[in-house]
DNA sequence: AAGTTTTGTGTCGCCAGGCGATACTTTTAA
DNA sequence: TTAAAAGTATCGCCTGGCGACACAAAACTT
């Protein structure tokens, strides 16, 4: 589910924050069983599942029966053993459908990858990642179905360095430098300093280029949608492959547009 | 979160079937008040969700903070509102990347999205409906953003058809019968027997094709996927604008694309 | 602006829902 | 065949969560 190593779905060490009396327990064991057989692509058991949540068989057995009885997990009859539903998809979907920035933020997203015949994304912010929240697919891209939901840590990300240049630059650098930055590919940036001059490039320009740092071959630049107090609240990408343009092409041609439905969608009265 | 009325996600009436020992009450719970709040475009208060879910006041704060506390609802600090967060992307993400029939079709996919140029999707079947899994958009539609997870009532889809065309008569006819059969469009075929005839004559084709049943102005031919017993395991839509194409050029040209794929799929050992 | 209603927040004692140890059954591995 | 491992079922104890209530803060009304 993460990008990075899975920071363990374990209960094992309660999260002590929440200890607070409104915190329903079994809700986030629930979850945890949930997330734990998400993680695995295999479906999984319940011992499985209790070692990875830290939870007793007993425990893992009842949380994995009354997930599947409510359709979140199916169970293989054969090896009883268990893995997710389609269900799931009902929530991003009620996701989809409800989130204010997605929706007046899709048409606009439309005419981009009408003009700009490349693929198209629309990120959010979450944490050390952002979230790609929506896809619209370049005519030829073979790779790649429909990745929603999918985390890339920011600080190598066009659309993480586009929102992070309009943070403070010590909330920014903050990030950075707790970020786990594990390279994603051999020619990702993880210096903090030399992200930080990315993203003060960024601001710069008011577009973020990343070259082969998150998947190779591919080259993505990426404009910051932003609120009416001016915060960062999305970032629009467009990708495409290092094989058919080079950064200046990419700098001139498409960084004007990613930047224009940029300011179109931050406009838009969200 | 379901495409017809919302057939409640109240708690009220004790689900009796699992009134099983290991079913876990308060999971069951916690999902009412996600997917109540999902159900909403607008944010929605801890009294609403009482109201909605059947819970009392108290319940429907306690879940709706724990919720919050997990990452899957958002409070608003100034309206004190919950919505579903982006968090709920997450678990589709891990789904999309668990499934085998998912994983094992997308090139195909990307293949027929490619030579077909149209708009083409994978559906599963569910219950009364099918859901869309897979989503790849052609090339200058403007509308619907990625619709993974959407849910379609089977009688009136063509990739619901598709599949219940594989399924034993009486099976079929009973899913038919007891499917909700209220009408999308103008053009929605309601009648059972109708619906069973246009099922029959998928049975014959190998596909089936709708005309504007679900959506205005989309013509629709799919073909089912079956796995190594012959079962449906799901669809293999071609979507496209009925100004630009007639049924007879879908069934010539578009239902031999659609099928060819769907074989592929099939045999692709899932 | 004061009153009135509605909605969100906090508290607390009771008790049933869930916890987890244990035993049983089935499957897989040796 | 035997043994080890995983899934399933049972059950008494006890604590987590339930829900009634009271309080605070908005949101309407007048």
């Amino acid at each position: 589910m993460a990008v990075s190593k899975d920071p363990s779905v374990s209960i094992g060490s309660e999260t002590p924050a929440q200890a607070n009396s409104l915190f329903v327990t079994s809700l986030e064991r629930g979850f945890a069983v949930l997330e734990a057989v998400g993680n695995e692509r295999r479906d999984v058991g319940v011992t499985e599942i209790a070692a990875k949540t830290g939870l007793d068989k007993s425990a893992a057995q009842r949380f994995a029966f009354t997930l599947q009885a409510l359709g979140y997990l199916e169970k293989n009859p054969a090896t009883r053993r268990f893995r997710l539903s389609r269900r799931v998809l009902g929530l991003a979907h009620a996701y989809l459908r409800t989130d204010p920035l997605v929706e007046l933020a899709t048409p606009y997203l439309a005419d981009l990858r009408q003009s700009c015949q490349k693929r198209v994304d629309l990120s959010l912010l979450d944490g050390f990642d952002i979230v790609y929240v929506v896809r619209l697919q370049s005519q030829r891209e073979a790779f790649g179905a429909t990745v929603i939901g999918r985390r890339i840590p920011a600080f190598c990300s066009s659309g993480g360095r586009a929102m992070l240049s309009l943070l403070p630059e010590d909330e920014a650098r903050a990030l950075v430098e707790r970020s786990p930055r594990k390279p994603l590919t051999p020619h990702t940036i993880t210096d903090v300093e030399a992200v930080m001059a990315q993203i003060a490039r960024a601001r710069q320009d008011g577009f973020a280029v990343c070259i082969q740092e998150a998947l190779m071959g591919e080259i993505v630049v990426a404009a910051p949608v932003v609120d009416m107090q001016g915060r960062p609240r999305g970032a629009v990408h467009i990708a495409m492959a290092l094989a058919d343009h080079d950064e200046n092409e990419v700098r001139a041609k498409f960084a004007p547009m990613a930047v224009a439905a940029a300011r179109l969608i931050s406009g838009g009265g969200y």
